[in-house]
DNA sequence: GTCTATATGGGGATAGAC
DNA sequence: GTCTATCCCCATATAGAC
């Protein structure tokens, strides 16, 4: 770890800045974080920031990119290996489900690589943030969104396509819950709950997804009496 | 509608305002909407807003606390009813989880009323804004989660107090990502499906969520081998 | 209750020395 | 590549006339 003169150990400037980003974009959010507040906590000079990404629009874009590239070639991954496993046959769905969420929640057991902070900040994508920041995450799940659906529609091939969407909705719905608004959890269950567990998150969550998955849907309710 | 002098069809400077601030705080977010951009689309003066409301912090609590009163009070008289029909037996479990969020839902329906901004708004609180919004939407919602939660652990006996909080988690995260984040959902499927029909939602969510709820949960994996 | 005008502060971004 | 200093805009909030 020593052997080099400083760049090992040392982070570097753009680092500095994408840690401190990214915590504090967690924290407070993109709007509520100001260029000056990360480059002030990450120790650099304000005009750092700009000299080296530019805009806050293109920061924000850069906290992303960082680890959702990794994360997607993680899920990508484990789904080509239960995809391989299942061979012909339909694949497992257990083993579909976890390839998607285990890699989500495994960044939340690395501290030392930014951990949870990029845990929490995904799930402001959801409901914060402008198009811009939208598109641009959409755009890296793109890809991994049409494989996994493929995925569970070879494994639930009763399912409609449609169908297929909307349980995929469902469950990214609950991981990002589960993500984002841990304390929310905690407080709702006055302690019953650690959402910041992964090992207990994943032993309650896969049931209930794969269940859900699995649940057959009716054709469409003829039309209600209101 | 011409009989009273201008209170009938002519809305108040407070609820211009109100309006103004859920749609505004919808589609851009809390810090990323002014109180110039609110009073200017209410059209009203810029001091008016902070005379009626005091602060921004004060006027983004009066557009939460407008929309969830009545909305708790339609989940929780829907649920009583549920339980009223359950008698001394356990109440019908997709009763109580329509108890839940069919009324959010039914908001979608009524632009009139101001209809899916504020579903959209709910779906930003679990994700943005800071802990004095968070703490006053969870203080109007804890009643309701303790009360659905009774009803759930009634529903589903087998399960335990902590199981039941985990699964009603991973509702509320479903249920919220639908409601904030129809666009994505609607490219994700390109077009397949329709976010903004609440019947479509229903029909698809409910067996989801049934069937997920009642998946029963593994006492806790051993010990995973990393 | 509603307006104009303004106080006060913080924001993103850049110019230009080093 | 990194700093200081600054431009310029927009934010919240208030004072005080009407």
């Amino acid at each position: 770890m020593t052997t080099a003169s400083s760049s090992a150990h040392e982070r570097t400037t753009q680092e500095r800045i994408l840690d401190a980003a990214e915590r504090l974009f967690a924290r407070d959010g993109f709007d509520g974080t100001s260029v000056r507040a990360i480059t002030s906590k990450a120790g650099v000079n304000l005009a750092a920031a700009h000299y080296h990404f530019g805009s806050k629009e293109a920061l924000i874009r850069a906290v992303f990119a960082r680890r959702l590239v990794p994360l997607e070639e993680d899920r990508l991954k484990r789904l080509d290996a239960v995809m391989e496993a299942a061979g012909d046959g339909q694949p497992d769905l257990e083993g579909v489900i976890r390839a998607f969420i285990e890699p989500a929640f495994k960044i939340c057991l690395k501290p030392e690589q930014g951990g949870r902070r990029f845990t929490r900040l995904m799930g402001r994508v959801h409901a914060e943030s402008g198009e811009q920041v939208k598109s641009v995450v959409n755009q890296l799940f793109s890809q991994t969104i049409q494989r996994f659906a493929g995925a569970l529609q070879r494994a639930l091939p009763q399912l409609s396509r449609p169908q297929i969407f909307w349980k995929m909705s469902f469950l990214v719905g609950s991981m990002a819950f589960v993500m984002a608004s841990p304390d929310a959890i905690a407080r709702g269950s006055q302690g019953a709950c650690n959402p910041l567990d992964p090992r207990e998150v994943m032993s309650q969550m896969v049931p209930f997804l794969t269940q859900g998955l699995r649940a057959p849907v009716p054709p469409l309710a003829p039309k209600e009496a209101s």
